[in-house]
DNA sequence: TAGAATCGCCAC
DNA sequence: AAACGTGGCGATTCTA
């Protein structure tokens, strides 16, 4: 490892010194330490800068800038640098530093690269690989970071040790780039890669505006539901108790909680309902013939949205901003998509009472805007099926038009029930669904079911072949990619039957919503820049839809831009099947 | 008894 | 036994 070789700057001629070696630099390693998590509570006070001096191969220059010791106006050439488009950045989750860079000094990076996200691209899917700065400095550079600095007080004096460590880690984010580069070209993720880094800043905006929840309309949503759920929860005791042994004096009542799986099994054995389990799938069929089933379904459905949306959701209010920031992990999944939690904003219940308490505040407006059948027009463009790219350009309600293809009928002629089976099967196919899982959600024999995929795939010959090859190239390689060159390398064992079926589906389902989540990230860039010093930001994320809230003045013309980033975004993945948003001014998190 | 594993269910 | 992909998360149950 190279000499922990740095300069501690204090006084605003070091920092023209430091400034004009760095701004000569291509590629400059950039870190920060501050006094806490939350960039809205704690304070900036390190930013840690290295770069290769130019010298012999591996010199580096490494300054350590003390941010207490001085004010933003002295610390200006530093900052500019910072949001110059060159260098380039290189950091280790950006986003965190970029926050408080952003909190404290409003400004923003030109430009990122995020050894964070590239380790995580180079691991293709494998969850069981770290992506701390550590685990990677560890794993490509062979160094030890020791971080046990990390979590020490930033606010005072400061050890020569602390220093030191401050100033590695810059020194690190450099070297690691240097490693992550060729092994990205390798793997050919160098678009997936600039995808990536280009919405970096982005989300880091859109955590840090976070999101207003009015919390005497979230107080009385969970009032509502929590004395629906004690009435439900009392006559359910009744009737489960109703089946069981004869009970002992001393006891008042057979009561069981509700809320164990077994116990409640148990109970409906006693009453003569025999289960293997009490999953909802299962109960649901079961529920029409039992009425004590369906008091069980609403039952479990009244606990789970007190418990995961319940007060607690309250807790997650910023004490600063008075609103919520959520936490955002660009790369959440092996397919790309982004997850979302403390709390997870991406799945907060649609029902309107639940979604109506985020809403704008005084003097602004919402803008709700999501691709409507993305995934599907992702899958349509892939197999070049011209049957289903005739669905989607045609004008005709989508699910209507593919119940006339593969029945041969009439659009007008379609009923609603055939237009319910097709909607299923176009969200179904996508999904790897077979015979029994669709006659389970149709409630139909299975050879109906059967039958009914038959004539879908006789509709859609070409989306039936590209899901076969699918497949069968993902069982092959062991591998999927999608539009933006995102890897997945599969972990199943092909000789477990059920691994084998699930890897096939997992092939079939990777390119398509690994596709669309790279489109919304690029929309997320797209869309932020031209939001870019209007007073419009995005606030959430949500797979297929972005949330903006901007001056109800603008808002009419806000929905239009992110209307058009939105369809140009998805423009540069697809070319075939027109890319469609639909977009809504609204109050609150609703269509309207 | 704390953490891990599992079940069940919310979102797209 | 399951039979539809990706997660987060709360409650219960298991385990060391």
């Amino acid at each position: 490892m190279n000499k922990k070789d740095y300069k501690l700057i204090k006084q605003p001629g070091e920092l023209a010194q430091a400034v004009e070696v760095l701004r000569r630099a291509e590629f400059i390693g950039f870190d920060t330490e501050t006094t806490g998590l939350d960039p809205h509570t704690s304070k900036l006070r390190l930013m840690q800068f290295a770069a290769s001096s130019g010298g012999e191969a591996g010199e580096q220059a490494a300054y350590v800038i003390d941010c207490f010791s001085l004010t933003r106006e002295q610390l200006r050439p530093v900052l500019e640098l910072l949001a110059a488009a060159r260098p380039v950045k290189v950091a280790h989750n950006a986003k965190f530093d970029v926050e408080f860079v952003m909190r404290h000094y409003g400004v923003r990076l030109g430009a990122v690269y995020d050894t964070m996200l590239a380790s995580q691209l180079i691991s293709a899917g494998n969850e069981d690989d770290r992506h701390s700065l550590e685990a990677a400095a560890r794993r490509y550079l062979g160094w030890q970071l020791d971080k046990g600095a990390q979590m020490s007080d930033w606010s005072g004096d400061l050890t020569e040790y602390q220093l030191e460590y401050a100033a590695l880690d810059a020194i690190a984010v450099l070297a690691l780039r240097e490693k992550l580069v060729p092994l990205l070209a390798e793997m050919g993720l160098e678009r997936a890669a600039q995808l990536e880094f280009d919405c970096v800043m982005a989300i880091a905006a859109m955590e840090l505006a976070g999101i207003y929840l009015d919390a005497s309309c979230w107080r009385a949503q969970v009032g509502h539901v929590k004395a629906a759920h004690e009435k439900v929860a009392a006559e359910l005791q009744k009737q489960l108790g109703s089946g069981a042994p004869q009970m002992s004096l001393f006891e008042s009542g057979a009561q069981i909680n509700l809320d164990s799986p077994a116990q409640v099994r148990e109970a409906l054995a006693r009453m003569g309902i025999k289960v293997d389990d009490t999953r909802e799938r299962r109960l649901q069929r079961l529920a029409h013939q039992y009425p004590v089933i369906e008091l069980l379904l609403e039952y479990r459905h009244l606990s789970k949205s007190l418990g995961s949306y319940g007060e607690g959701m309250l807790d997650y209010i910023n004490q600063v901003t008075g609103r919520i920031h959520a936490n955002f992990r660009q790369i959440g999944t092996p397919t790309g998509r982004m997850t979302c939690s403390s709390p997870s904003l991406q799945q907060v219940p649609h029902a309107v009472e639940y979604r109506s308490c985020f809403r704008a505040p005084r003097g602004r407006k919402l803008v709700v805007a999501d691709y409507s059948q993305i995934e599907l027009r992702i899958l349509a463009d892939f197999a070049g099926d011209e049957a289903l790219q005739q669905a989607f350009t045609s004008g005709a309600d989508l699910h209507r038009a593919t119940a006339s293809q593969m029945l041969g009928i009439p659009l007008e002629e379609v009923t609603a029930q055939q237009r319910e089976y097709a909607k299923r099967l176009n969200y179904g196919i996508i999904y790897g669904m077979g015979a029994d899982g669709l006659a389970g959600m149709l409630e139909i024999p299975v050879e109906e079911a059967g039958r009914l995929i038959d004539r879908y795939f006789a509709a859609y010959a070409g989306v039936a072949r590209w899901l076969r090859d699918a497949s069968e190239a993902a069982v092959r390689e062991g591998r999927s990619r999608t539009a933006s060159g995102r890897l997945w390398v599969y972990r199943f064992d092909v000789n477990d039957h059920q691994q084998l079926g699930a890897l096939k589906r997992v092939g079939r389902n990777t390119p398509i919503q690994g596709t669309s989540s790279d489109i919304l990230k690029r929309a997320i860039r797209l869309t932020d820049d031209a939001l870019m010093n209007r007073d419009a930001q995005i606030i959430n994320s949500i797979h297929d839809e972005l949330v903006v809230e901007c001056d109800e003045a603008s808002a009419g013309e806000t929905a239009r831009i992110v209307s058009g980033t939105m369809v140009a975004a998805g423009k540069e993945f697809i070319s075939r099947v027109p890319v469609v948003v639909e977009a809504v001014i609204s109050d609150a998190w609703v269509k309207k």
